[in-house]
DNA sequence: CCATAATAGTTTCATTTGTAACTAAATCAA
DNA sequence: TTGATTTAGTTACAAATGAAACTATTATGG
């Protein structure tokens, strides 16, 4: 997610600049491909994975920072919500959908009730739970976003080539799935 | 922990769900990750991209957070120092290196040398800049995590397909490379 | 029925982080 | 020279965050 990092893009600072010949990304070492036998950062997939995450949820957090002040726990409820308008949801659901915690949920939400953007109304049934919906504010927040961010994902996705564009989709629900396996069963610590 | 999912939803449509939904007619990759005419966290780019690196950067922080109590930035330091031993980088270099701003790196320095991972020695010519090394303390932490990590991303590697592997490494690069342009040159409208 | 546990969500508090202001040294311009 | 600017790095302070404790409500077990 947005993660614990967030990269103000530092427009300028490529990575070049310190050394007298910096090599590039692709003087990986005896290896040129894969894992490299010596950490290289550069090289480094779950290094280049956050860069990139952190440079797409940038520049997609630019929109909706810019144009409503949403946060990007903010944005994802108002997301969440506004897929399935008719649908109200629980906290708790939110925070299956979105991966964030309960506490990150209850921040978001105190912050969209306060702007107006959310509803919410307690349930029937159990008064610990109440229901999330959308005021018509907060459908025209995410009807001006929603178009604008999957403007932006479709640009992004439309300047790979069809091959990269076809693989991409895999690769990614491929490389959480075995990363989700991976991390329930983590190395022999020594 | 039994599962994040406990929603009254019709549809167990947990985060992984991403099939191909209703595809709009005009979808411009074949799989569910084109562009979606309607926002869906689920299939969304960003947002699965951030989860991803998420979960693999925690998989790969347990490591050197349990051992060595480092943290991300700290361990980005180390792992920048320990890569080019016999050149000692300053501070403004490993800004650019690890992409993190210099009061992170300012931040992680300081923590370093307090913990006896790292020295700095001022620049001889240009009493402003410090050259920073790591000490044999922070070389036995490098040369203790760092094939750990690799051996984590390794294995990680090895359960993708060897055309998903292949390809991988192309398309983050192209991705980054996408991004950053459009980063720059943010989107119209408003 | 009462006591205990579990669930939904909030609040508190210490830590982390980000922005901006700051010190210090080097460079530039006249 | 001297004064303004830039560069390297640190510090101060406010805002964001995370972990744990907390309130309120419902479920469960005897």
């Amino acid at each position: 997610m947005s993660g614990p990092d967030s990269d103000p893009g530092p427009e300028g600072a490529g990575p070049e600049g310190a050394g007298p010949e910096s090599a590039g990304p692709e003087s990986v070492g005896p290896q040129g491909v894969g894992p490299a036998q010596r950490l290289d950062l550069a090289a480094y997939l779950p290094y280049r994975l956050s860069i990139l995450s952190n440079t797409v949820s940038g520049a997609i957090a630019a929109i909706y920072e810019a144009r409503y002040g949403l946060s990007v726990a903010d944005w994802r409820i108002v997301a969440i919500l506004g897929m399935a308008p008719d649908r109200p949801l629980t906290q708790t659901a939110l925070c299956a959908r979105t991966r964030m915690d309960k506490v990150q949920v209850s921040r978001a939400v105190k912050r969209l009730l306060e702007s107006g953007r959310i509803v919410r109304e307690t349930d029937s049934t159990d008064r610990r739970r109440a229901h999330l919906r959308l005021t018509a504010q907060g459908r025209a927040v995410y009807d001006d976003v929603a178009p604008a961010t999957l403007a932006w994902e479709r640009d992004l996705l439309s300047r790979l080539t069809p091959a990269e564009a076809a693989i991409l989709d895999t690769v990614i629900a491929r490389l959480q799935q075995v990363a989700d396996e991976m991390a329930e069963a983590p190395l022999s610590s020594g």
